[in-house]
DNA sequence: ATTTGTTTTAATCAATTGTTCAAAACGTCT
DNA sequence: AGACGTTTTGAACAATTGATTAAAACAAAT
């Protein structure tokens, strides 16, 4: 940890030590120990504790973007399933490769802080327009933004928690996920959103996220992406 | 919070503060504060911080397995698919509806300290070993040990993954999950697993947990659990 | 009522926290 | 070299932490 400009290392140092303990239990002289610099700096740089956190935060979501973009591996003229994919895709490669061995961002959903919470919706609210228009292409025209809504809640919680999931594969049984296992599940659940919204497309006005057990609406077809 | 002894206060208003702000951020003056009691009852009842923590996590865990045992809802000769339905039931019913709005398990997933990893081996020992059994049960005899810890652990990871799922869900949307919504969840993690367990026995001795995209096996059969 | 043992508390201690501040180190002009 | 603005630092401060201790409150038995 001895390359970039201090403030560079600050916020590469900060990322890892608020991903390990959490905002709270990480320390400001751990954090500066591990960056090689004076404590004063993240009052010269940051202003304080949670100014650190924030642009942390800022700075991993701008890179992670910026590197895995929703548009990843896309042709010129994608389908909208294919564009489904390719923002799962995206999205599950954000979520699981930024933020070191404990995610940032897994963290913050347990207990986010009001602060973080008005950054992240800022930064995410053109990312979450992106979704609700591919959803509501796949949907068709004659169907609820209530509906609209539920599918994307439904895609964005997916990815969100498989995020864990992986993460703690990682900490509990020593693994690290290649890349391939990402796509798998990706893949997986790419598959399956688009099953549910086939089954919001027909299927009864419950807005359930989850297919019936009985049912077959959850068998997927498997030439949708064509 | 003024009924019961002040050691159940204890155990109660700890599983709360513990499960809101961690252990680390968790101020035993909160907690006693919470409790009704004085500080110093920490020490008398539990020796420090953290035999209040562990303790507080035994509790827990107990009377979550009182309350849902993995045999909720079985009949006296059951199938091996309906005892890993009634597993995967119990097992998300304990992971969700106990510990409050934060669950203190699933935030212990994300860092877990040394000696609560010793104390919930011991406590989820006995509940592995039946997992094991009924896996081995649905696997047949012409399979490694090493196929039945694999559909194991995919299993478990599906179970507490989809805690954090539901728990965030809550937060997000502000959405109490009725049991009817996570009997639906525990029903596609069955069908799931099960078709996994049946790919197992079929297919290839890679030991993935994720099926593969192209290929039919995960079109799960309906008729497995007569 | 007095004694005895347990339960419970408020006051206190040492350690650690985030933050601030004055000074030192640094680079860049004249 | 000297002056000036920026960068960076270690020391100091007030607040908070977990833990300890001695005493108070309580219950039960003689």
């Amino acid at each position: 940890m001895e390359e970039g400009t201090p403030r560079e290392r600050l916020l590469l140092a900060a990322a890892a030590v608020f991903g390990e303990y959490g905002f709270k239990a990480a320390t400001i002289r751990e954090i500066c120990r591990r960056a090689d610099v004076g404590i004063a700096s993240v009052n010269y740089y940051f202003r304080d504790k949670e100014g650190l956190y924030l642009e942390v935060y800022r700075d991993l979501f701008t890179r992670a973007l910026a590197l895995y973009p929703p548009t990843m591996g896309l042709s010129k003229k994608p389908s909208a399933e294919e564009r489904l994919h390719a923002f799962i895709r995206s999205f599950f490669y954000r979520l699981t490769l930024i933020g070191g061995r404990h995610s940032l961002l897994v963290r913050e959903m347990l207990d986010p802080s009001p602060a973080l919470v008005k950054l992240h919706t800022e930064l995410a609210n053109p990312l979450q327009g992106l979704l609700i228009e591919i959803v509501g292409d796949l949907l068709g025209d004659g169907c609820t933004t209530q509906d609209t809504f539920t599918c994307a809640t439904s895609i964005i919680g997916q990815c969100l928690f498989y995020g864990p999931h992986t993460q703690s594969f990682r900490t509990v049984l020593m693994l690290e996920p290649h890349e391939e296992e990402l796509d798998k599940i990706a893949g997986c659940i790419t598959r399956f959103s688009l099953g549910g919204i086939q089954a919001m497309r027909e299927g009864s006005p419950t807005g359930n996220f989850i297919p019936e057990k009985g049912s077959d609406t959850d068998s997927l077809g498997d030439g949708h992406e064509g």
